[in-house]
Order: C-alpha cells, then structure tokens, then sequence
RNA sequence: GGAGACGUGACUGAGCGGCCGAAAGUGCAUCCCUGCUAAGGAUGUGAUGGGGUAACCCAUCCGUGGGUUCAAAUCCCACCGUCUCCGCCA
C-alpha cells in the first residue's frame, strides 16, 4: 500500500503514476474521497464516545435517583456510539480496499507501458556460434532426455501436464544449481532459510499476491491455506507486525523452497520442457532494509545475480522492466534473461524487485526512527530455479551430444566436468 | 484423535467488570556518582489513527473476530496459536 500522507499532500504524483502503468488514475480521486469521508466518520465517533467514557465515570460515582437518570442518558448514547463506530469501520474499510488497489510509485527512469516496453540495459556475454562450432542445436528436453535427466513423459503420467521427474544427473544438477546459489548468497552476507510453502490467507493476502494474478495460486480448500509460488511469501511474512532493529545494516536472507504456480492463463505457452511448470525449486533473496537505502540494496541484489550467471558461463541481457509489467508492488525491477539458442531468444531466469516500502506498509513491518517507527522496504530477487538448467543444458551442449559443467557446478557433482548422454 | 492449562508492552510477569494503556521486575535512553571497569542512585521509556503552528489533546489496541453491559484486559461464544498428559503414526 502507498503513503495515504503522500497521497493527499501530491495526488498528482500518484495519478502520474498510475498512467504509467497503464492503470485507472481517477482512482487517486476515489480513494481521496473516501479517505475523507472515513476521517470525517472517526471524527465523529470520536466524540461521541468521549463524551460515553465520560458520562460512564459519572455512573460508577453516582447512585439511587441521579443514577438511574444518568443511566437513561447513557443508554442512549451507547446506541449511537454503536452506530456511528459502525459506519466509521465501514468508511475505513471502503478507504483501505480503495488504497490498496493502487500500485507502488515507479522510481524514476522506468519506463512506461506494458510487457513489451522494457529498456534493454546490456548485455553480457556472446551467445555462441554454434553453426561455426559444427554443433547441430537440441533444445534443453533432447538434451535432458539423452542425459536421462529430464523425464516429461512420467511427469505427465503421474501429475498431469507441466509435471516432471528430474532423474539422475538431472536431479544432481538441479541440486548443483540450488547449493552454488546458496552459497553465492550465504558469501554475501544472506541467512540461509528453508520456508514454509504452505501459507495461511492472511499470510498471501498480506503479501499482495491475492490481487490481479489470484489465478495462478494453488489453494488448499479443506485446510484453508494456499501453496506459495516463491519463497518471497514467507520471507516476507516472517517479520509480519514486528519492529525491526536495522541499525547494524539490513536483514538478509536467502529462502530455499519448492515454488507452485497454476500457469492459469498461460495455456499453450512454452509447453515443451521445463521452462514454464507447475512446480519448481528456487533460492530467493529476501532484504529487509531502510527506506534510503533500498536503491542501493536493490543494485546489490542484482550485482548477485550477475555473479550467478556468470559462474555459470551464460550469455545474457539485463532489462528494466516497464511500469505495467511491474506487478503491483514493485517500484522498480530488473529482468535478466539468459540466451535460449534452440529458439533464438531471450529467457527470464532472474528477476529483482525494490518494492520500496510497499509491502513493508501493507504487512506493519516498521523499523524505530528519532521521531516515531517508519515502514522498511523490502527487496526480492532470484539466484537460482529449475529453469537454469534449461539454459545451462542449451548453452553448454557440445557436438558429441555431452554438455560442459562450469567449474562452480562441480563440487556439487562430484567433480564432473562434462555430463555424458547415457546410451 | 481425547483431556487439561494458557495467550497482557522489547522481554518476564501481575491484574479477572468502572480508580487499567495496564503493577512490579528486566532491558533500553539520559543524567548523577565513580581514576577505569563493576556496582549504585534519579528520571524517562508502547503502537496505530485523528486533531492542533506548538506545548498538547482525543480515540483505538491486553492472540483474532463477534456478543453481553451505561461501562470489558477482566464475563460469554467462535476461531487461531502455544504448552502438558494420554492415544495414534513415524
């Protein structure tokens, strides 16, 4: 949720804001409206249970006639009291779900528009020649089949489409992935953690992740509890109503956990292979950080994620991603995509986002300033998923059919230098 | 699954209809004392929202949500959670 205080001192900001991305700025007027008409109600109420406590003193003094008049009195103020507390609520709770449906502010620089109106940043790394290499280019499932790592067809016979089995070296090399990113994360200062992926509604919902995209979430209806689509739902629950102490720098941590998401609405894209499956494992970055130095942490997370990949030896792009493709949370967020050579384009296989103190706000994590507690910010970003196994398997295939291990892989794979198709 | 106990501020813990936003202690902050440290003394120390130029004032919050009452941390109901014992499973 932003700032209401920001809303009504620079509504335009706001307004901006929403156009950028894409979305209904006369909202700002809707909630400013309501904000108004909610403090107008509390006024109300306000007084007229002071004016309740007050006379309720008199009662416990009082006594015989002058009592049972006050009573009288009493009785009737409690009615209204009752009345106007109810409209209030009601007033708050209408200003609130009103508040709530407006994104976070983009920083500045981000550019406006949708999904296709990302900024290319640079890029790292060339994708190689594989025609000059006399390699003919498998895509990551013929690779992963003659590995014997990847297996689609008992997925889908066991669980259903966008299932899978990893076997073998390929549940090893998932492993590899998982382990080296933690270990980039655990150098750089994060605490490791493995999270719940079973979150109660209050948990999801207070994460924002029940707006727009509801679709995508698994939800468990006999227990009440849904199944998380990343890490960053528990991480950010953790300090969910604390005061946090930050003054010796910003809280780190690095979540290790299976992911599942419906892919509800993404019928018919990237059906082949483990691009886009219902379940995944990934390590995600979590930072709780002062609001002044969330950019910072922010450039931070991605500085991580370039050390990632490029352990890994992968070519790839770094995008800015536009203001309506942010989600509802972010200010502002970094995209890197790998080379995907069996289809000449670009992958997602990290995303960092600064959600500023969005979330913060939403989920009452504050940290104590001079003059009162302020809301922290919060900081999400990948280091490593299941997918990355797509782009190392394409990137590092060689003529011979076998697929190169960068040297920060090994140790996970019992010093395996190349893995071998299995005959 | 059965039986019971319990959820109060940063923490421990008292309060069980009005004098309670809440005793006491710990911690923390400032000051005093002290050669340094330790020990000691004094004062202060919750959150959220609203109003005011400000000192400050008002309201809400004792796990969550309802209810009873003129009045609820305190009584009633439901839910969530924690602990103990028994059973069951591993």
């Amino acid at each position: 949720m932003i700032d209401l205080k920001l809303l009504r001192a620079e509504p335009d900001v706001v307004r901006e804001s929403q156009r950028s991305r894409g979305a209904d700025p006369t909202v700002v007027d809707q909630v400013l409206d309501a904000d108004a008409t909610h403090r107008a109600a509390l006024a109300d109420f306000e007084a007229r249970r002071a004016e309740q406590k007050a006379l309720g003193k008199e009662v416990a003094q009082a006594s015989g006639d002058a009592k049972q008049q006050l009573l009288v009195r009493t009785k009737q103020l409690a009615g209204q009291v009752k009345e106007l507390q109810a409209s209030a609520d009601a007033a708050a709770a209408r200003a609130v779900e009103l508040a709530r449906s407006l994104g976070n502010i983009p920083e500045p620089g981000v550019p406006s528009g949708g999904e296709d109106d990302f900024t290319v940043l640079r890029q790292e790394g060339e994708p190689r020649d594989f025609g000059a290499e006399g390699v003919e280019v498998q895509d990551h499932l013929a690779i992963g089949e003659r590995l014997r790592a990847i297996d689609m067809e008992r997925g889908a016979k066991v669980s259903g489409a966008r299932f899978y089995f990893l076997t073998g070296v390929g549940a090893r090399l998932e492993l590899a992935i998982l382990n080296a990113a933690m270990g980039i994360a655990q150098d750089a200062g994060f605490t490791p953690m493995i999270t719940p992926t079973l979150v109660r509604p209050e948990t999801m919902a207070g994460t924002g992740f029940l707006g727009a995209h509801a679709d995508e979430i698994y939800y468990l209806e006999r227990d009440d509890l849904y199944l998380t689509g990343t890490s960053e739902v528990a991480l950010a629950g953790y300090h969910t109503d604390e005061i946090l102490d930050l003054s010796s720098g910003p809280l780190r941590y690095a979540g290790w956990s299976a992911c599942y998401r419906r892919e509800a609405g993404s019928a018919g894209r990237d059906t082949r292979g483990i691009i886009r499956v219902h379940q995944f494992h990934k390590v995600e970055m979590f930072s709780y950080v002062t609001a002044a130095d969330a950019a910072a942490e922010h450039a931070r997370f991605l500085e991580i994620q370039e050390r990632m990949l490029q352990a890994l030896e992968l070519p790839y792009r770094l995008i800015d991603t536009a203001a309506g493709d942010l989600g509802s949370s972010a200010a502002r967020k970094f995209d890197c995509e790998a080379w995907l050579p069996s289809q000449e384009r670009w992958m997602e296989v990290t995303s960092t986002s600064n959600c500023t103190t969005y979330q913060a706000r939403r989920l009452a994590i504050r940290e104590r300033g001079d003059n009162g507690t302020t809301p922290v910010a919060t900081i999400n970003g990948t280091i490593g998923t299941t997918r990355w196994i797509v782009a190392l398997l394409e990137n590092h295939q060689q003529a011979d059919g076998s697929v190169h291990v960068p040297e920060i892989l090994r140790p996970y794979l019992g010093g395996l230098k190349r893995l071998e198709p299995v005959a």
